[in-house]
DNA sequence: TCAAACTCTTGATCTAGATCAAGTTTTTAC
DNA sequence: GTAAAAACTTGATCTAGATCAAGAGTTTGA
C-alpha cells in the first residue's frame, strides 16, 4: 500500500522521479492486526509513521488503571510520539490499532536525511507540523471553553466518520468525559 | 534589546557574521505598554514575534464576554497566532501585554526568506515548532487527566516564576477553572 | 491623595458531569 | 453456532468545581 503514501506526498509537494525513488527506498511497510501495539509505554519511539489504511489510538494509562485517549489517527495521517522521538526518552504513551492497520515507517535518521536532501520534503514536513500544532491549540481551546455536549458536536463536525468507526468509550475518553455522559448526550442530540 | 534575541539564536544554532547581520537587518523592534494589544480578534496576524522582555497573554472572548487564556509568553519565548498567520485568516485570539514588553518582530515573508537562505535558521525554527507541539500535547494530556489541584501544582512546577508575575484570575482561566477555585486551592496547598 | 476600579478571599448554594449499579445489545473467539 | 466478553444504555445518587454574593485588600490614574 505504498502507493497511498506516494499519492499523499505528491499532493503536498513536487518531487523528481529520483527523489520519489529515494524516499521509497527508505520506506518500511508495517501491518498491525486490530489491538496490536505500535508503541508501548516505556519504549523509545524511533520512527516517523504514516497510516495508509486503518486507525490507531494514542493513550496513557493512569495509576488507577484508566485509559486516557490522547488522539486518533486514520489513513492519510501521521502517528507516533514526537516527545519520545525528539528526546530519545521512554514514551508515556501507548499506541495500538483500533482496526487492522497498514503503515509506512521511516527511521528518524532516514527521515531527517530526506529532509536535508530534499527541500520540498522538508517543506512538506514543516507544513504538516504546523498544522498539527494548530490542531493541538484548537483542541486546548475547545477543552477550555466548551461544555460536554459542545465538545461532542464539535468533534463530529470536525471529524465526520470517526464516530462510526471508533468505539464510544474511546471517543468519550478523548473528549474528557465518561462513556455514560457521552451516551446521554448522544440520546439528547439524536432527538433534535 | 536586540542583543537578547541575538544571544538566544546563538545558543540554538551557529551563524556566520554575515548570516547574523542578515537576520538582524529584518528585525523590527516593538514596545508594548502594559495592557496594550499586540493582536486583536478579527485582525490577520503577519509576524513571527520573539519576546525579549516582559510578558503577554493570548486569549479568546466567548459570547458571554468571558475571557479564556490560551497561553502566556515571557522573554525568550515566541508569541503570535500561527493559525491566522498560516491561513491568512482573521484571528480568533487577542494578544495583549501583562507587563511592559519588548519584542523582536519579523514579517512572515522575511522570516520564510531567512528559513530558505540560512539552513541553521530553518533548523532552529523547526526545532522550536516541535517543542511547541510537544508542549501543546502535554497540556492536552494534563487537561484530560488531572484534577484542578493537580493542574495548578503541575503549572507552578513547570513554570516557576509565572505565578508571581501573572494575576491569579488569568492563571485560573489558563488552567480552566474559576478564580474562586484557584484561590481555595492555593489556600489548601499553602497549609501542607 | 483619594476615589474608582480591579483583585483576591471566604462562605453558601447549585449543577454538570462523575460514579455506582444493573440490564441489554453487540462483538469476539473457539 | 454459541458462550463469554465487550460495549452501550438507563436510572439513582454523589461530588468537584461553578456560581452567586459580599467584604477586604491593592492598584491605578486624574
Amino acid at each position: 500500500m505504498y502507493e497511498i503514501f506516494q499519492k499523499y506526498i505528491e499532493e503536498k509537494a513536487e518531487f523528481t522521479p529520483a527523489e520519489s525513488e529515494r524516499i521509497q527506498s527508505f520506506a518500511i511497510i508495517k501491518k498491525l492486526r486490530k489491538r496490536q501495539y505500535l508503541l508501548q509505554e516505556g519504549d523509545v519511539w524511533k520512527y516517523d509513521a504514516f497510516i495508509t489504511q486503518g486507525c490507531v489510538r494514542t493513550y496513557t494509562v493512569d495509576d488507577k488503571g484508566s485509559e486516557h485517549v490522547n488522539s486518533f489517527s486514520i489513513e492519510n495521517w501521521w502517528t507516533g510520539d514526537r516527545e519520545s522521538l525528539m528526546m530519545q526518552a521512554p514514551s508515556r504513551f501507548n499506541i495500538d490499532a483500533i482496526e487492522d492497520t497498514e503503515l509506512v515507517l521511516f527511521t528518524h535518521e532516514n527521515f531527517e536525511l530526506l529532509c536535508r536532501e530534499i527541500p520540498s520534503f522538508n517543506h512538506m514536513v514543516n507544513t504538516i507540523l504546523q498544522r498539527s500544532f494548530i490542531a493541538a491549540q484548537n483542541r486546548i481551546q475547545a477543552s477550555l471553553t466548551l461544555t460536554a455536549e459542545e465538545k461532542y458536536l464539535n468533534f463530529i463536525s470536525k471529524y465526520p466518520g470517526f464516530a462510526s468507526r471508533i468505539p464510544q468509550t474511546m471517543i468519550a475518553s478523548y473528549l474528557g468525559m465518561t462513556p455514560e455522559t457521552l451516551s446521554r448526550i448522544r440520546k439528547q442530540t439524536a432527538k433534535k
